[in-house]
DNA sequence: GAAGATCATGAATTATCTTGAAAGTACCTG
DNA sequence: CAGGTACTTTCAAGATAATTCATGATCTTC
């Protein structure tokens, strides 16, 4: 057996359950223990998977399909996202107006921004963003209107470019499903003009980017990356594509602590 | 049992009642109480919960900012209000566009409208009620933006007031702090205004109330009762009162299953 | 097409981590 | 303040992980 098919295998394993001990996934594929811990430990640093004493679970948004329960989602949610979250809070300033894109890794920021306490106005199109900072009394927040994605806490819409548009922001955190070198994309027409609309607004445009997204494509690009004005991402990334982007754009690494 | 599986179990065993001793949980996890004591003094550290001597608590803040949907499934929503929010949710036709207000007995009337299964559109200034209607692809729903009032899932602000005058329905769901035979009016103008633009914007307006709120008066009227086409409330209304509101509209009075 | 290099695999060894129990200490409660 | 309960610390056993090496397969290179 090759071994991409091998961890394409064991992707699917996961899938099942959301998570797996190392023991029944080397019987139920057939190879040894030895071979599995590297492939495990191979697309834990790719970032498709989460390493846990024994075994191993899908990655975070991998995982969002299964629609674990909110609580475990949160326990589950990884340090890498985490600490990019708690990075991307540390930028922001007092009274500033901060524009927070739809998605988990965003959202991480959010709560991060929250927990920082300091007084700020934030703008968003992502009902769980707005939920999360809605329980701080020093956080203004603005909700942009627009009809909700079935499924998720994503609004969108045409109303919703009007709206932004219109709108200018000390501070944009964009998230986005795939980062190239040269652009970052997106896998609908509609989210990309949105995200688009979004870097447009911000006087400084972050793109939030954990380390399974880097360097696939996705069907829309939404930006360039000599746009944004930095990239916050985990330290998974690999050198060489790190030099590539740090030819482009300011980079910055966050460790993943604990 | 893989650690990250058994953390997000303590957490929804305390979801459960909000709170647990440490010997529940130990035997109904199966593990020793030094492992879960490790257990919950990490999920103490990483502030999912609280300690407390002899057992754990769900931090109050996360509880809320983490999943709108439950917190309206709890004890707040009393048999009256899933009744009342039953019977609102049968006036909906399909394909009709109807609009929700913010609130918990809105809320209950979405969620029953939810459940019903049929398609429509609904807009709403409430995250919760968005949330909730998000989980349906039959179901379009359209978030006016505006600002999130601390510490709730209500939108305000001039934004919503001009988006909603915009807007047309078949059907407007109307909650309200307090009822009179004469008229409807919540605490604060905002609230006011935007619930007159609310009625205003409805073919047909419907006032869904719990009978805690009935016959007192709040700040701010919005609404004569000679507008609204019915009043869907509970059992437990006085004869009197009941008399002296239908002087004035149609009323329809639900009885408390369970 | 053969010799050498490179790589993937699995087994064996050693190191590390997790777990549960035991012993001692601090803390509530009556 | 006495008795029980919960907490902390420590340790040993078992499980898991990291490291190393031998084997066989594939790929280069001549």
């Amino acid at each position: 057996m090759l071994p991409p098919l091998r961890r394409a295998r064991i992707l699917e394993l996961l899938r099942k359950d959301g998570m797996a001990t190392l023991k029944d996934m080397s019987e139920a594929l057939g190879v040894s223990m030895s071979t599995l811990r590297r492939d495990v430990d191979y697309l834990g640093e790719s970032g498709h998977l989460e390493r846990t004493h024994g075994g191993a679970m899908l990655n975070e948004d991998r995982r969002r399909a299964l629609e674990l329960e909110p609580a475990i989602a949160s326990e589950l949610e990884s340090n890498a996202k985490r600490a990019i979250g708690y990075a991307a809070a540390e930028l922001i300033l007092t009274g500033q107006t901060v524009m927070f894109d739809s998605g988990t890794t965003t959202a991480a920021a959010a709560r991060a921004a929250r927990d920082r306490g300091i007084p700020f106005t934030a703008v968003t199109n992502d009902l769980a963003i707005a939920g999360l900072l809605s329980s701080s009394p020093s956080i203004r927040v603005l909700v942009v209107g627009g009809f909700v994605r079935t499924g998720t806490s994503t609004l969108l819409g045409p109303e919703i470019l009007r709206a932004v548009s219109r709108l200018r922001a000390d501070l944009v955190f964009i998230g986005t499903h795939a980062l190239t070198p040269d652009d970052l994309s997106d896998t609908s027409a509609d989210l990309a003009d949105l995200k688009r609309s979004f870097v447009e607004a911000g006087e400084r445009a972050i793109a939030l980017v954990d380390t399974s997204k880097i360097f696939s494509r996705a069907f829309c690009s939404f930006a360039n990356t000599r746009e944004l004005d930095r990239v916050i991402t985990d330290s998974r990334i690999r050198p060489e594509d790190l030099q590539a982007l740090r030819d482009r754009v300011e980079v910055e690494i966050v460790s993943e602590r604990e």
